[in-house]
DNA sequence: GGTATATAGTTGTCATAACAACTAATAAAT
DNA sequence: ATTTATTAGTTGTTATGACAACTATATACC
């Protein structure tokens, strides 16, 4: 699993190259132009990384103008993420390469395999939820 | 996927924190413990890591005394890659701390579902060598 | 035989994940 | 109201993955 999961974001990579994007920087933007304005909690949870990791994709996405802070003024410890123009203009360009990525990636399977490939992986995940560490 | 496997590695981490070992470095070993003796260049093979990530596995492994390397007599560019009786000691306890920690994630599916899980991933794995990135 | 190419391994850099420790601010407990 | 606990975010450290550049050796080619 870990195998296949690196060769996946590998190409994945290559296929952002021109964009100079990794696959956690762009999984992360994708999820702000979804949500604009969520604070940084909420984006860790969604993206499914700890605060550290988001903090530091934040970071490299902000260096990139692709996103934008602002004090939140509801709570003085949160800060509201916002996309920037450029980085909507990138997820709507590097969109279809992301459909079009998972669609030559699933084409080796049916899509009655493909849901089922998702839905064992989802109760993977649900399991190791409930394992104690 | 990612999400997933992060987990999965991650409770296995945890599980193993007492032996002092990543499971990076734990499949590593493992591998080593299979076939003894084999060159750097087959160890990242298997274990499906490019050699870079193999060399600093192996530097770990070596610092605990659980692997060394000898010169290869045949090509003076390898090294032949040896598990310490320590190291063996380490495979024969975590060995079935592995064996566990997979029937507990496996059991929140049948034996085909498994099966089926384990084919599905492959596939998408066969997929991918054959995608240009 | 000598040159060109390929291969084994190492080192350096950057991005990420896990984790601990920290600051600042909020919420809870009494 | 003051103390205590919790939460949001940051920073530092270690391990890893991807990649490029490098050394040393081996192989191919002529």
């Amino acid at each position: 699993m870990g195998l296949t999961y690196r060769k996946l974001t590998n190409v994945f990579q290559h296929r952002l190259k021109a964009y100079e994007i990794t696959p956690e920087q762009w999984s992360t933007l994708y999820q702000i132009s979804l949500s604009d304005g969520l604070i940084q909690k909420e984006i860790a949870d969604r993206t499914g990384k700890d605060r550290p990791a988001t903090t530091r994709i934040l970071d490299h996405l902000a260096e990139k103008q692709l996103v934008f802070k602002k004090a939140d003024p509801q709570d003085r410890r949160s800060f509201l993420v916002f996309i920037t123009e450029k980085g909507k203009r990138l997820v709507a360009e590097t969109l279809p390469i992301e459909a079009s990525f998972i669609a030559e990636v699933a084409s080796c399977m049916t899509a009655e395999e493909y849901d089922q490939l998702l839905s064992l992986i989802r109760r993977i995940d649900e399991r190791l939820d409930r394992l104690e560490k």
